[in-house]
Order: C-alpha cells, then structure tokens, then sequence
DNA sequence: TTGCACTAATTAACCAGTTAGTTAGATTAT
DNA sequence: ATAATCTAACTAACTGGTTAATTAGTGCAA
C-alpha cells in the first residue's frame, strides 16, 4: 500500500479524470468509481482532498473558467482597435474551447442546471468569470458601434450569438458527425469552423466601412 | 382505488410528465418516481405502457422531433424564394422553440449523450428527423447561392449558426438571467430575440440586394 | 511519534424495475 | 335481466443491484 505519489499530482489526477468524466455524463450521470479509477487513486481519496462529489464537481467548473477567463482577458486587455478586438476575442475564445473541448459539454450542462436552486456553483461562475467578461465585451461593442465601426446591434443578443455558434459546434459534434458525413473535430473543420464563424461575425456585424479597407477578413469561405 | 381513467389520457400525462423530468435533469438525473408522482399515476404504470426508461426516453425524445419536423416542413414545402423561405425557416424554428421550451434542453442533452455506443436513440433521430430537414435547408441554401441572392456561404457551418442560435438561447437562458439583469423569457424579450436572429441571419447571407454582380463581395451587410 | 498521504472494506441510501395483486367495465352464458 | 367470466388499466409494497460516502486503519517521511 503506498503512500507517497505526491499530493500535487494525485490532486490533478483526480481533477482531470473529473473533468472528463462529468463532462460526459452529467453530474447525475457520472460515476465517483470511474473518476477514481481513471486517476489510478483510491476512491476514497476523492473525498480526503474534496468535500464530497458536487464539491468536486465545483472545483472542476472552476478550473476550466478560470482558465478561459485567462485566455480571453488576455486579448480585452490589449489596445486594439475594436473590429481587431472584436475578432480577435472570438478567436481567442474559440481557439480556448477548440484545445478544451470538455468545456463546452461542461458549460451547457451547466446553463441548463441553473433552474433556481439547483445548482450551487451558478451565482459563484457568473460572478467570478461570465459577467466580467460580458461586461468587457458589451462595452466593446457599444464602442464600436459609437465609432461608426459596427452595425446597431443588440449586445446582449450578439453576445449570446457568438458564444452559441462557438459552444454549440464543439458539444453537437458528435449529432452532426451523424448528419453530415465527415468528422467536425479533425483540425482541418475545426480551422474552417474558426473561418466560418469569424465571417459569419464580420459579415453581421461590421458595417460597409467607411474608413480603410479591414485586413483581417479575406474569406474563409468555400464551395 | 380507481382504474378507469382513459388510457390515453395516462399515456399522454406520462410522456408529458417525463418530457419535463427528462429535460430538466437528463435520463441519469431524471427519476422514475418523480415521473409517475407528477403524472399522478403509479410508477408500475410506466412499466407498463413503456419498456423500460430508456424507452420511455425514447418516446419523448420522438414526440418532440416529430412536432419540430412537422412545422418546419410546413415551410420548407412552400414555394417562396429562397430569401422569403430561409427566413421563414428560421422564423418557424425559432416559434416551435419558443413554445415548446423544453425540446432545447432536451435536444442539447441527447446531443451531447451521443458519443459512439450511448445513446440507442441518435441514429433514428438523425435518420428520421435531423437528415431530411438538413437535406432541404441545405438545397435552399445552394439555391439562393446559385440565384446570387445569398453570400457564398458554407451550407453546413450556416445551417450549425442558425440553429445554434435558436437553440442555445433557451438552453442557456437560465444562465444568462443572472448574467444580464433582464428575465429573457418573457414575450417581449423573446421576440426581441427573434428579431435579432433574424437580423443576424439576414446580414450575414443577403446579398446587397441587387441581384447583379455576386462575385464581388466584400460585405454583404445592409441596414 | 506525529501528521500527511493514502487504501481496503464496509455501510446506508437510493432507485430502476418487479410482483402480486385489485378494480371496473365489457362480454358471454343462462 | 343477471350472474359468471374475462381483460385492460391500474396500484401498494417489495427487491436487489448500484453508488455516494465513511470508517478504520497502514506506510512513510521528517
């Protein structure tokens, strides 16, 4: 029986092991044996470092979040220009959940939990990670739109609209595999998803311009 | 104790029941007990109209997709213009969401359950449902395209925007109340939500307008 | 020799599914 | 008509497999 295999890593083990086993199956659906087993640590070792399951599952949404709140602040933080800005955030939003991709299937069980009560870690998320960025993003836009830059969107309702053509693709995949007939998540679609949505943006959002010509878009588009 | 209460109607107050219980929770959250207790009837009684929950899952699942189908053929069988008909495409699935708002959550969930073995349920949803409305949106698509009425989009990353837009805003709406200050399920809200999907869609497919000249795009914007 | 890291074995609760019926109305026999 | 029989619709109570969580420890390092 040992004893040794140092704290740090047996504590990441689990988290990870966490992290894809509720990503998959749901917090009901996931299996506090499985998680054990796929961090070789006894499952018992899963409540000597975390309160019990759904704390365990708190400290997995956190991990991921914060991670991406990282990713993204990294860009609001810059000085660019808000058409740059803007699309540089989407990227960087996408390129985060592209090399994640337990997080979308992570953050969409989690929206749809948040029915009043249920879940615990909802008032905690939104506080620490979504509404920063929101806040960050809708100002962006209202700026943007004030510089003659963008078209007279709704931010609350463009927002959404790109985090859902984002998340959505990721936790679909395995439906659209079905649909279409090749396979969304190899790096080539994931590229031209990237493209496709970057136009998608710049198309519904970027008025005619006035000013110079937009570098950053060329097409992205094909057939 | 009773045992005459029209068997259809204890069929129906069944589904309807684990409709709600299945979207709420998904199929390992959902729990037999609690459909039987909001049907009103006993739980021996599932058994007995219903295999097993799995298959009972299974007709929730069908009863949903089989509306959705119904009311978007409605419009895809019309004879509009591509412009008209895409947009009262979108426009009828977003309605059918609208006032059917468990279907999302049910939707998300089975999306995400679909890696390979899981669900026994996605190849017949695909096959029955999702293939023929894909088939026929995509069509429509390459049709505006060919009449240089729409943008040279890629049919199957369009057709994941749109539907990514109309579906994750329900699924995340719980989220997304504590985010912005706003209840986005009230009727005032949710057309306003309609609107911009619509204005969204629109911006990003339509052509200028003038049915002359497509190759030169450069931004396919109006307003 | 104390405290940290860890485990085997156990427990209590939960929950899908079953069993062994009961009830009410329809059908047939008288 | 009416009693006898049948069957669909329904239920109370139970079962046993599953699973989150606990307990009572062991090994090791400083």
């Amino acid at each position: 029986m040992g004893s040794r295999g140092q704290p740090e890593e047996s504590r990441a083990a689990i988290l990870q092991a966490a992290a894809k086993e509720f990503s998959e199956n749901g917090i009901a659906g996931a299996r506090t044996d499985a998680i054990a087993r796929q961090a070789r640590v006894n499952k018992a070792l899963l409540y000597y470092y975390f309160k019990d399951k759904e704390t365990l599952y708190g400290a997995v949404l956190d991990s991921a979040f914060s991670g991406m709140k990282t990713s993204v602040f990294q860009v609001l933080d810059s000085d660019l220009p808000p058409r740059e800005k803007i699309m540089a955030y989407v990227g960087a939003y996408f390129d985060f959940i592209a090399s994640n991709q337990i997080y979308p299937k992570l953050m969409q069980r989690e929206m749809m939990r948040a029915r009043e009560g249920d879940s615990l870690h909802i008032d905690r998320l939104v506080k620490t990670y979504f509404q920063p960025i929101y806040r960050r993003v809708g100002e962006l836009l209202h700026k943007g739109i004030a510089e003659g830059e963008f078209r007279k969107v709704d931010a609350a309702h463009f927002i959404s609209s790109m985090v859902a053509m984002i998340v959505f693709y990721f936790s679909s995949a395995p439906v659209m595999q079905r649909v279409v007939r090749f396979n969304p998540l190899t790096p080539q679609r994931i590229a031209e998803r990237r493209a496709a949505v970057m136009d998608f943006i710049s198309a519904a959002l970027f008025l005619p311009c006035s000013s110079a010509a937009p570098s950053s878009r060329k097409s992205g588009v094909r057939q």
